[in-house]
DNA sequence: TAACCTAAGTTAGATATGCTAACTTATTGA
DNA sequence: TCAATAAGTTAGCATATCTAACTTAGGTTA
């Protein structure tokens, strides 16, 4: 039992080797972007964390930014799937399905602040483009399906890309400024969700058809 | 003559005593900002610009951070300002006017991005919360003013403050997805005035009034 | 099994930044 | 006029990113 444990306190602290080195600076750059923001991070740190030297992470990444982006590229895979999920559970083609994308990208956002602000801010900061455009033009294409069903139930014939646009853009104003402290500051107490589930309809163009999906508390 | 080169050149160049640093640091930081992004500044080369050393600047200011918040302490300055101009060319009570407050946002968001995205990015980085607050609520309270006017007008009983934080949610959301250039990225040749114009009405729950303001380019 | 190859660490160091302390120069005003 | 002070300078500390050269451990193959 002693020995086993001593073995474990090797492999753990002790061993050349990290085993997993790549993904545990990963792991320790997300942590360290949500305890201080997407400036604060040094690399130092997560090699710190992570228990090796501060050139170990050349040996994985080509520099700092390539972790960054790593993190931005899976990001984008997140937000997609919790929006597909989101339409799923909402029901495609009905504003409540729409309005609960919205909500996912907006709980993304709240949960990952960094993140979020690293997948949409400027872009300079991120060679791989490719990849994350991808990723984007899913996001953005699933809603204009989604609105395009909806039209077509309905008997619209409104541009289904313009009202996708229009709602990403509602959507993303809420949530940055949620997520920047900025409505706290000037209309504190706010519930975001409200506002979103309140906009969508009226983006779409929809006189009623049921109520707003969870109504959650803040 | 050559004297008075001479005593210029000694003025501009060798002088110990710079004239106005603290001006000139700024001016310095503001170009940076513009052409590296508000990240890429150090305060190094801010001071290579003003022609000083390194240590110099902390004879007016008490770090890097106190210049970035004189710099967003005149965004606001500027930003209210410029929506006020725009009210009064567009009508006060209008839904021209109105859509001109967000057309000057969306302007000087675009014209000025890292000084945009340093005055509404998160907040942690801003000592001075108090005088920063300060504007941004007198932005908001601008605007609704004038939705309320508007409303009085057309005998509506909406609340105006929900009127106008969703406009505001609206053009935010707009003007960071174009200064980040992520329309660009999935919606190429979009116009982000028609955009707001086409919005504006609808979210102040307007059946006609006339056209929007200007129509520039882009 | 032994020996080698290579991936994945390490140490040492070059360069840059933010900031402080102690010193120097110019301006100002009593 | 000269002393006080405002506004620079030099020197140096701590920390960050990243490179180069060295070392160690694991895996493959003879």
């Amino acid at each position: 039992m002693v020995q086993a444990q001593e073995r474990t306190a090797v492999r753990a602290k002790k061993r050349f080797h990290h085993g997993d080195l790549r993904e545990a600076l990963i792991a320790a750059t997300r942590d360290l972007l949500i305890e201080h923001g997407p400036d604060g991070f040094t690399l130092a740190d997560a090699c710190r964390r992570a228990g090796v030297t501060t050139a170990a992470p050349y040996k994985h990444f080509r520099d700092k930014q390539e972790i960054i982006e790593e993190i931005v590229a899976r990001g984008f895979e997140e937000l997609t799937a919790a929006n597909a999920k989101a339409v799923a559970e909402g029901g495609p083609g009905t504003v409540a399905g729409i309005t609960a994308i919205g909500l996912s990208y907006l709980d993304f956002a709240v949960a990952q602040p960094a993140v979020f602000r690293l997948m949409f801010g400027h872009k300079s900061k991120i060679r791989k483009v490719n990849h994350v455009d991808e990723s984007g033009n899913r996001c953005l294409k699933s809603v204009i399906e989604q609105v395009a069903a909806y039209s077509r139930k309905h008997g619209h014939t409104a541009d289904a890309e313009k009202i996708a646009i229009r709602l990403w853009t509602f959507v993303h104003g809420a949530s940055s400024l949620e997520l920047d402290g900025d409505y706290e500051r000037v209309a504190p107490g706010l519930n975001v969700h409200d506002l979103i589930a309140g906009v969508t309809p009226k983006l779409l163009g929809a006189a009623s058809e049921g109520r707003a999906p969870r109504g959650k508390k803040r």
